[in-house]
Order: C-alpha cells, then structure tokens, then sequence
DNA sequence: CAGTGGTCTAGACCACACT
DNA sequence: GTGTGGTCTAGACCACTGC
C-alpha cells in the first residue's frame, strides 16, 4: 500500500460491484440484471471508516486522521474521502470541527447532550431549564421476555438489566422510564454506578462500556398511567401523559436498548421539527 | 453577463462578505470583529435560487435548468451549483432524479406525500393503512385572536380561514383538526373546494393558492378531549389523546398555517426517528 | 508558522432515462 | 445517441486553530 502509484481515474476494479459480493454467485455480467449492483467509492470508504469506528480503532472523542491521511490510506482523492466523512458527519458519527481536526461523536459533547430528548419545557414555564434531578428506583438483572429478547436480537431468555428511575425538573417529578439492555455487554452496571455519574447517560454507556448510541426510533401514544406509576410521578392516575417506546440502536443498526418512557405534558411539551 | 471572463480564482469580490451587507454601516475593516462576516459562494448560489423559487419562475413540479445552464448562469463553477442544488434537496425544496433533471419538489409527489403526517398504523393493526377519509365539517372566515395574529406575523384583526376536519381510517375517526389560515393568500378556498379536492391539502394549497408548505414544526401533548371534541372522534371524554401544534412555514420561514389536531392513539402511534 | 477542514475550479468519465 | 445527474481526481487557495 505504501506508495502505490495512483490509476488516473479507474473506478478501482471493485469500485462499481455491490458493496458485498457474494461468494458462490454467479458473475456481475451473469444474470439479475436488475439488483442495483453499484457502489460509488466514497459509501465504500464510509463502510471502512465506519468498520474502524465500531473495532474502536478511534474512541469517542478523539481525533481521527486527516482527510489527507485517510485519502492515502485508502488510496483515494481528498475529495472522495471528504464526501465519506460529509455523509458520516451528518448522521451525528463524526464531528468536524474547522482548523482542529475530525472527532468521534459522542454524548458528553455539549452540543449533542440529550440529542434523544425531545422534551422541552413550554415557552411560558417559569422553571428553569436546567439540568434534571435522577432518582434511580431500580437496576436489576431479569431474564428478556420473547418479545423483547426479539426485538434486542437476543437469544430466547437471555440476561437482561432492568433501570427504572424519575427525572425531575425544578423538583417535579416529569418522567418515568424503564429501560432494557442486554445484561451481556454492560456487566457491572448498577444502581450505584447510576446515581455516582454525573451527565447523561449514553455518555456513561461510552465511557464504561464502550457502546455508543447512534440513532433511535421512537413510537408515542397517549395514555393513563397505572397506580403505580401515577405514585412515582406524584399525579392522580387519570392524567393523561405520553408514553414514549424507544428503540436505541448502535453501529450497524444493531439495537440494544429499549425503553419506555412517560412524560408528564404540564410544564413540558414533545417538541418535533419536521424537515 | 453574457460571456463575461471568469477569473480563475479569486472567490468574487462579494464572495466573503456578509450575505446582506447593510446599507449605513461602517466598512468591513471597521469595528465588530466577531460577526461572522463570510458566506461562501454556494450559500449565494443557494439564496438565487431560493429567490427564483419564491418567485415562482419554477413552479412545484416542474423541472429547473440543468447544473451547466445554472453555473453559466451565475458564473460559477458546476461544482459549486451541485453543492447549492445538493443542500435544497435535502431540505426537501428540491428534487433530483438522475437522468432526468432537477425538480422544484411538491406535495404532490408521491414520495413527498403526506411527509408532515407521522401518524402511522401499529404493527398489529389490520387496518388497511389506505388513504383517509376526510369529512369537512367546517372552512369560516374569521378575525385573527391577537395570539394568532402574532404567530403568523398578521397585523392584529386580520382575516383568518378556520377549517376543522375529521380524518378516518377504514371508517374509524382518528384525527380532528383545526387549521388556521391567513385569509388573504386563500381567497375562494371553502369547504366544498376542500370536498372536491383528492390528495394532500398542502398539494391543493400548491396548486391553487402558489403557497409551498417547506416545513413545520409540532408541539405534542397528551390532554383529554373536550365534550365536543370527544364527540366528534366518537370517543368519551376520559380517552387519553395526542394533541398535535404545528406550525407550517412557507419558503423565508413564513409561517402560513397554524393546525390543532388530536391524534386517537388506539391503533395508531406518532412516530419519529432520531438521528 | 504549520496543520486541518472548507471552498472552488476544470475536466474526465460513469449511470440512468428518454427518444 | 443525447442530455441529465452522479462520481472522481488534482490542484489551488481561503479560513480557523493553536504552537
């Protein structure tokens, strides 16, 4: 790879096969004319940044090599490695930063801080924004339903962590949420490790386990919460609130937590920007 | 204009100054150091095109000047269109088809349809996810509260459109919603026009009214429904619901509409994607 | 000052859609 | 084939950051 001469403009012979050519198949000239069968080099350079980026080979936070340096490591232009990095950049993976170089998002960012939390308090709320007060109720380790086993892409019974808590706001207890992760993966995870971090917790997900998450899907309904919750969130049980399922997903889509939120719509509202 | 000598390169003597320079004031050298006081070149070409766009010289659907005529146009490069072009399109103002052209996007492209709804079925909903039925149960010209008036930036009193709907799904009421119009810009809009119109009630604002709905943004709550309300969903006034506050800008981020709307989350849920 | 990302150009060629 | 968007290169220079 060193100082490999540089076809002037070739289309590298793997440049336009699929991203994953299939071993015992027939030749890209062979039939199913109409699979798209074409990758531009820049989607190949993402998945290989992208493959860097999920071995750990740069950590959240840290700086990667310059568009220069990659360009040679890849034995592309700048551009093309650029227009990798671009794409990379907007869907939060990366962070450019002008004259400083090219870092590994991460949650204990300022600016991506709670990316996920879309509940904001209303424009006429007196209370201060600032930051929520945690109440960790549990952390304990149970056995995945079928369903939640599905949808974690786990084994039938596997281990799981179980963390209920309350975020309050200028000391109004605001949401409940239960989460759900895969026991394999975040061992060691406890109640106290919980309340001991300060900052959010993805952050802490980072940092100590080395599992970052990259986007999430969210379904909202409105419901009444049960007695149980209602006590938690100090309201009467015919409130109506939101009930937000989230899925979290790392690298590669692959998801690894689930959570169910309620949200207490006084003071704050679910805000949405639609593009 | 016409076949104006290019400099090789030399970033325009406009280039890296303020966007709009204001009249009256000092010169660039002078005090005010930290105003950013640099718009490169795409984001010049950008606003040309957005002016055209508002302009109407190209209307929603059709099809705009290729990237050779637009840099000959402005006298840049056609890289430096692609970049402009490649930024209204993922704002959804522009859409390219490889092959075929650029075109100004609409709500009436099927991909585009519906794109501010994200009410979707559940999962195990056997409800066909078809089209809805709307029953318009009123469009009345009213004054604008002085709220109102505000959010849409009218001079207080002026006329407004007050339309309410109810949407169904394979006969179940699902969605009641308010909407608010500035009269003026909807002149002869009425409930029987909104009847006879198929699709999407943005494309018909498109194409009757000249007013693109670029985009939105929702305030979400969970609230119970008024008698009246309630009524009309055919649901008590004890069921939990999703209230729905957008407001929907037009291109220079007007604001051109206001909706209400309830959301029956039964077989249904709001779903986002976090990124 | 050097290093990094950001912008711009000019030119070549590929993929796709239509005629 | 022609025209359009899409990809890639090579090289230049600008803007920002920090030594």
């Amino acid at each position: 790879m060193g100082t490999a001469k540089k076809n002037t403009f070739d289309m590298r012979e793997l440049s336009y096969l699929p991203d994953a050519p299939p071993d015992g198949l027939p030749e890209r000239d062979a039939l199913s004319p109409k699979v798209p069968a074409f990758s531009p080099l820049y989607q190949q350079i993402k998945v290989l940044i992208l493959q860097s980026l999920k071995a750990g080979e740069w950590k959240p936070g840290e700086m990667i090599p310059s568009e220069f340096e990659l360009a040679a490591r890849f034995q592309v232009s700048q551009g093309t490695v650029r227009k990798a990095v671009d794409e990379l950049s907007q869907e939060h993976l990366l962070l450019r930063r002008q004259g400083k170089g090219t870092f590994v998002a991460t949650h204990s960012e300022q600016t991506f801080q709670y990316r996920f939390l879309k509940l904001v308090p209303n424009a006429e709320s007196l209370l201060p924004a600032g930051p929520a007060h945690r109440t960790i109720l549990w952390c304990k380790k149970a056995k995945a339903t079928s369903e939640i086993a599905k949808t974690l892409m786990l084994a039938p019974g596997s281990g799981v962590l179980q963390i209920r808590r309350v975020l309050s706001f200028a000391g109004v207890p605001t949401i409940l949420e239960d989460m759900c992760l895969p026991a394999e993966g975040f061992k060691g995870l406890s109640a106290e490790a919980l309340r001991n971090h300060q900052g959010p917790t993805y952050a802490l997900f980072e940092t100590t386990f080395g599992v970052r998450m990259v986007r999430a899907q969210e379904k909202i309904t409105a419901v009444h919460p049960s007695p149980e919750d209602a006590q938690m969130l100090n309201i009467n049980d015919n409130t109506p609130l939101l009930q937000v399922e989230r899925i979290a997903f790392t690298y590669q889509d692959k998801p690894m937590e689930i959570r169910r939120a309620l949200y207490k719509t006084v003071h704050h509202h679910y805000r949405n920007d639609l593009n």
